[in-house]
DNA sequence: GTTTAGAACTCTAGAACTGC
DNA sequence: GCAGTTCTAGAGTTCTAAAC
């Protein structure tokens, strides 16, 4: 994937680094005109004249557009707008327009603008955005839009006009969930540029594989977020006309353990600065969506501990929940593989796919709670029989149907319920009738330390050292540790040791090997 | 089970434009 | 100059799923 953005910033239409926003930039030529906002005081000043005068003569409009530094033509469009809104308002809303009406019931669109702009659009999406052959591909979505999909409509925004039916109930578009590698460059252009134009969305989109209306989206959420965040922490204010200046601590690395200040809570051990499978040896990076705050929890974040920037900083992330992650690829494949074997893994295999795949043992743990706790939910759903939604994508097997197309488990959700309910409903029955069976399954959980804040396992009570322990787990299971692993002696299982001996064996059996 | 981040979305305002 | 349209920004909402 040639990296869109680096060659990008040094192109000559490409927005002035200190300028952020189009109206701010001193744009090169483009084949569209950036989009102006007219500032504060221009309004004022316009305003003060249209509050006196709805229709001022020509000098007095080019007087003003001298005064404000505008052109004469964008004070008479102004004024036209102007007028034009106050008219709507006074009439008190009675306009048919396309805005006011509910989304299920789309107006007619206006007679000649359809044809146009539907065709110009998918033609664009045609060539740079592509995405009915990535929901083809990828998701329910594609299959969601009718064939008989009516050409000659539209509503809203061109991009969404498939979410749209004369039938109500076509459902929302299946969530776009963006990959490390396109968040990197999605951040790379946003710490240049938070207000792309057009062609850049589509570059990118094209670029990344995302749809255009996706990057769109990206970008406004990221807008949205720096805004509040700035908002609730003035503290945090970066130089104005400054994005890099919300980065200040961009960097963030996928590391499958703690950093060295606080390794794993149950384990006193320096965390391997390479993961495994990357032969460069390079240092794993985490989701370029997760902050460096992992190596630094607390239980709450506080709004006022934003940053100003969508990532956050280090000094206000250290006090925040740790960003979502997915897990990688290749994570998830150990994590389906074992989830095939069985739903409740014992903190023994966790801990050896967690060390194996370059995971956190509480991210693993979470991963399978997550997946029964859907699990559950979707066999408690399909009793009721209200599932009707077709989930192609899914596949007919029992752990496909339960991991979404973005490797996150995917039961219930109102756009992801399945419609093989026979097959899977008792497919996950199986596991259920496994997973909750009492105490095992809670021991396992509470046992499993939950990164950073992991508290201490509290000291079983189910194990009796006077009990022989029941090795044939290890077995029954296919547990990947070594021999000597089975072999811990009875007084070892209790509590906490237990644990740490268990990580500590795992850890030094995958440092051996 | 609950909380929360983030993606997707709706809705609205307004800047710019076209055709009459 | 007006009506109508296109397109985008931004605020707010909904929903999913990771984290707790």
């Amino acid at each position: 994937m040639p990296p869109p953005f680096d060659s990008w910033a040094s192109e000559p239409q490409f927005p002035a680094i200190h300028n952020p926003h189009p109206s701010l930039q001193s744009s090169a030529p483009q084949s569209k005109k950036p989009r102006h906002r007219h500032s504060p005081h221009q309004l004022a000043a316009l305003n003060d004249l249209f509050d006196r005068n709805e229709h001022p003569p020509l000098e007095q409009r080019t007087a003003l557009a001298d005064r404000l530094g505008m052109e004469t033509k964008t004070v008479n469009a102004w004024f036209q707008n102007k007028r034009a809104s106050s008219k709507k308002r006074v009439r008190g809303g009675t306009v048919a327009s396309y805005e006011s009406q509910p989304i299920n019931t789309p107006p007619a669109p206006h007679p000649s603008s359809v044809p146009h702009d539907f065709h110009r659009n998918h033609d664009m999406d045609d060539i740079l955005d592509d995405e009915y052959a990535f929901d083809t591909q990828h998701s329910r979505s594609a299959s969601a839009i009718p064939s008989d999909y009516p050409s000659s409509f539209y509503a809203g925004h061109p991009d969404q006009a498939h979410f749209y039916t004369e039938s109500d109930n076509m459902p929302r578009r299946m969530r776009m969930r963006t990959s490390s590698e396109q968040t990197d460059e999605l951040k790379k252009l946003y710490s240049i540029n938070p207000h792309p134009t057009t062609e850049q969305r589509q570059m990118l989109a094209a670029s990344i594989g995302m749809r255009y209306q996706s990057i769109t989206n990206w970008f406004q959420n990221q807008r949205s977020l720096a805004k509040k965040r700035k908002e609730g922490d003035p503290e945090q204010s970066p130089i104005l006309g400054s994005p890099r200046a919300e980065y200040p601590h961009e960097t963030r690395h996928y590391s499958a353990f703690p950093p060295p200040s606080h390794p794993h809570p149950s384990l006193g051990l320096p965390p391997p600065s390479t993961h495994p499978s990357l032969a460069n040896g390079s240092v794993m990076r985490r989701s370029p969506s997760i902050s460096s705050s992992m190596e630094d929890r607390s239980p709450r974040r506080s709004s006022s501990h934003r940053s100003s920037t969508p990532y956050g900083s280090l000094a206000s992330a250290s006090f925040n929940r740790p960003r979502r992650s997915r897990p990688e690829p290749y994570q998830l494949d150990a994590l389906k593989e074992l989830f095939s074997k069985t739903s409740t893994p014992t903190i023994e295999e966790r801990s050896a796919l967690a060390l194996e795949v370059g995971m956190d043992v509480g991210k693993v743990t979470n991963w399978f709670r997550n997946l029964r706790q859907m699990a559950r939910k979707r066999a408690k759903k399909s009793g009721s029989g209200d599932d009707e939604d077709d989930d192609s994508f899914m596949g007919r097997d029992p752990y496909s149907a339960s991991i979404s197309r973005f490797g996150t488990p995917s039961f219930g959700s109102s756009s992801s319920s399945m419609n093989d309910d026979s097959i899977d409903a008792d497919d996950y029955d199986v596991h259920l009738a496994h997973s909750d069976n009492g105490s095992e399954d809670e021991y396992q959980e509470a046992v499993t330390p939950s990164p950073g804040t992991s508290p201490s396992p509290p000291p079983t009570t189910s194990v009796d050292s006077s009990r022989t322990p029941d090795y044939s787990r290890f077995e029954r299971r296919n547990s990947p540790y070594p021999v000597q692993f089975d072999k811990v002696t009875v007084n070892q299982f209790s509590g906490v040791k237990v644990e740490d001996a268990l990580l500590l064996l795992s850890f030094h059996h995958h440092i051996v090997h």
